[in-house]
DNA sequence: CTGAAAGCGCTAACAC
DNA sequence: GTGTTAGCGCTTTCAG
């Protein structure tokens, strides 16, 4: 035997204002051709009888979901916890509500953007942050009236927010070689994996980019690779390290990766900013904690303006579609300090 | 003009495999009473379609939504973020969307827990993290068919996750003791925001009774509060430290208060460990990088119980409620060391 | 074990 | 400016 009713209704409220169901749905979604006064009853009421629209019902009937789904990689990093944060802030502003969505690896994840059926009518909106869709996929998606947004990576037809990650290595690498340093390693989010493909791929050009332009020959096996966690900075620093002649400065491209790096540096005794230099990107809550020198985002910034975006692109179907540059800025800590004397 | 119908419905499946639309949805769903030869030929056939029900339509008939929704006062935060991923792991893994929520201020929330048609045929349960929720409260959600599962906190009748706070502020305070200080702090979070009010209140009550325990009469003075972030425990710190006689060690309710007081101690050119001990609460990713003394606690676990005991709840309203202990232990690290001398 | 049919509560034509 | 009504796509009695 099923709970006794009770849940007030549209029909409910249309019987207590004198109304048609019709004139309550449309009063209350403040759509036009309602009489001022009319509509006001009628919320009026609405409040009285503390209704509100039964949103399976509302989404079957209208064929919109006024939901948005975040998908990241992980939930828990400093990086994608932050967007959401930003994302869902302007969700709920907007009445929107805020699906997350983890999606460990790659193939998961691409699994899921092809197999478009699993979003289609699930969500209006997906922000994918540092996912790379292809422009099918999205196109596709579209098609099922799923439209999308990024951060971190863009598709063509998609709004995006993003920082110029080549200017971001430029900026990190630059800054080293300001100090004096020639010897720059580079600590590089695995490029092998395809979740994360262009990003450590820009600030690696970045990187070379600032050191050829100083007259610095890029090396190999300065370049080291790790998970863009605490772990993968110190596994590469510790292989750094362990290099016949090692780097006297390192740019990590995040601040997790720069906190393992600093990690190993204390664990062999050597002070960071004094015997090597150590730069990250972000600025992560705790970088200030450590006094790490590195290239600012402003990371719940990209989450609310992609949640924006996409909302924008819900409202009107045919707005027009930007990518956002978000700015990034270089702030200098302890972590960074001269580089080793000239002795010629 | 509405775009072409394309999406396959039950209808689509149940002509394919010759069957009723019954029969299909009953299939589909692993209902009893369903040959297995027609079970299978009708999930496969499902599959080969790429069909799956909308989950809108079948919210509305079956007046379920499948759907859990976490609520945190903020998401971005370490502890509450890996509260989430570990929730939303269960939660898809069973099938299950994840909806979040993030009040930032008590009363915001607490307007959300009275005005329960808030989420009422929105979602199929709630797991709030550190929000006090009052068996009322719990009872009238439940009776709106929003069941409840808490972490942090407790509410009579609903399951929960939380250590035994108490416990944790007596096993920090204790290791302080253990190494001969006697002048020991506390660092806590802010007791009269209602957000977060039993946690700080037993691990104070911890404290005190690990210092009188000892022998060591607790002092007010040495108690300062502030919010959970690092910035709280910076300004905690500093005032801490403008006092005619500062404490030698230091505990604070949380890792990031803690790295709050870390920082303020190195500005003040003193040494972690040898100056003052500092020991936090959490055992956050970079603790081990700033090499935070800390009780450990399995905040993910948190998550993906809270997650289960709640979906528990959903399959069988009648399954007992377990108040979940979740344990902690001492992780010790370098920023505690050996009290001051005797000078008798 | 299977099918027919009655809703679930709302929105959106369309008529007035 | 307002009402009538036909669905939205599924689940679930109830017969068989």
């Amino acid at each position: 035997m099923p709970p006794p009713r009770q849940r007030t209704r549209i029909e409910d409220v249309a019987a207590a204002a004198g109304v048609s169901v019709a004139t309550v749905s449309r009063a209350l979604r403040n759509l036009p051709n309602v009489a001022e006064t009319t509509r006001h009853r009628v919320i009026e009421i609405a409040a009285e009888l503390n209704y509100r629209a039964d949103p399976a019902a509302a989404r079957l009937a209208a064929g919109t979901t006024r939901t948005i789904t975040v998908v990241v990689p992980h939930l828990s990093s400093w990086y994608f916890s932050t967007v959401i944060a930003g994302a869902e802030a302007v969700c709920s502003e907007a009445g929107y509500e805020c699906l997350v969505l983890g999606v460990g690896t790659f193939e998961k994840c691409n699994q899921l953007l092809e197999e478009q059926s699993h979003f289609e009518r699930r969500t209006d909106g997906l922000i994918l942050v540092n996912i790379p869709a292809t422009a099918e996929q999205a196109e596709s998606l579209r098609a099922r009236r799923v439209r999308l947004a990024t951060v971190g990576t863009r598709t063509p037809g998609c709004p995006s927010v993003s920082i110029d990650d080549m200017n971001t290595g430029c900026l990190a690498t630059t800054h080293l070689l300001e100090l004096g340093h020639r010897r720059i390693a580079l600590i590089s989010g695995q490029s092998d994996d395809p979740m994360n493909f262009d990003v450590p791929k820009q600030r690696r050009a970045g990187y070379v980019a600032a050191l050829t332009e100083a007259g610095v020959e890029p090396e190999v096996s300065l370049m080291v690779s790790g998970n863009f966690g605490i772990d993968g900075g110190q596994e590469a620093m510790a292989a750094l390290m362990a290099l016949d002649d090692p780097p006297t400065a390192v740019f990590a491209m995040s601040d997790e990766m720069a906190f393992g790096a600093l990690l190993e540096l204390s664990e062999r005794n050597l002070r960071a900013g004094a015997d090597v230099s150590v730069i990250g990107v972000d600025d992560h809550d705790v970088s200030r904690v450590l006094r790490l020198t590195t290239v600012r985002q402003h990371v719940a910034d990209h989450g609310s303006s992609a949640a924006r975006a996409l909302l924008g692109q819900l409202q009107d179907p045919d707005a027009p579609v930007t990518d956002l540059d978000s700015p990034v800025e270089l702030v200098i800590r302890s972590t960074t300090g001269p580089g080793p004397h000239e002795m010629n």
